[in-house]
DNA sequence: GATTTATATTCCGATAACGGAATATACATT
DNA sequence: AATGTATATTCCGTTATCGGAATATAAATC
């Protein structure tokens, strides 16, 4: 059953994070790690789970790598329905709202294209963070 | 983090169709068994795990334990919205479908004193299952 | 081409999940 | 008390998950 599928790449805490953090937009690895303050093993491992699952897409931009979430058409109805309920869910939680906070005060700067086209932010630097 | 035992609940195809099948309603053991078609310790145990994590309360009814979902006032935030998108979820879904079609075949009439009182059947009988 | 930066993978060990066989418990009936 | 019915628990093997240390890969820069 997918929608079992679903639920296993939510059950940990770690992934609920970066997905949760993806629904604002792409971002790279290093800026995940910056926000959740875990070490670079424990996201990239948690970020190849959900990508073999087909929760998110990577894409490599020069020395990064973006995560995202899949393509809005590309959503299945579950997966719509479990990312809103999660969006829900998180605006009342206290870890989700300090993950947010920081990413606002990371220097979005250095990131790449994909990532600068979504937040905004400035030009591309040889060194992300 | 709350949210994330919900999901470790949620991730199992036996425990999503257990929780599934008790948004109708309370419901006993052998009638969970006899619509999932699957061996009473299974099912035991998933209900136990579901259980300790209090997503479901157990109450005995002389012979038999009748599980069911939270009061609605017991529910937290989370669980609320969860189960919603569960049962969203659920009514395009094959698996979900065909157990609502089985438990309405089975005869209710044997239930406990809970379960006739939700599902409008007659008398207890000694023998359930 | 050597080095730096960003990310992934491999190799562990520890722990948890899952399922089934057998057994135990609790209540009801005879 | 003995038996039957419903459910839970224990034991055990298998597999999956999780995390970290070390290493590998890929691209960029010097």
């Amino acid at each position: 059953m997918r929608l079992v599928h679903i639920y296993q790449c939510l059950c940990d805490e770690t992934r609920l994070r970066l997905l949760h953090l993806l629904l604002r937009g792409p971002l790279c690895v290093c800026h995940l790690q910056a926000v959740l303050g875990e070490p670079q093993v424990k996201i990239s491992k948690h970020l190849g789970y959900l990508k073999t699952r087909g929760l998110v897409t990577a894409k490599r931009e020069g020395n990064w790598m973006v995560y995202a979430l899949p393509a809005e058409q590309a959503r299945s109805a579950e997966l719509k329905a479990n990312l809103a309920c999660l969006q829900d869910c998180a605006s009342e939680n206290a870890v989700f709202k300090r993950d947010l906070a920081r990413l606002g005060k990371i220097d979005l700067a250095c990131a790449p294209a994909a990532v600068a086209e979504v937040c905004g932010a400035g030009r591309r630097r040889a060194r992300c963070c």
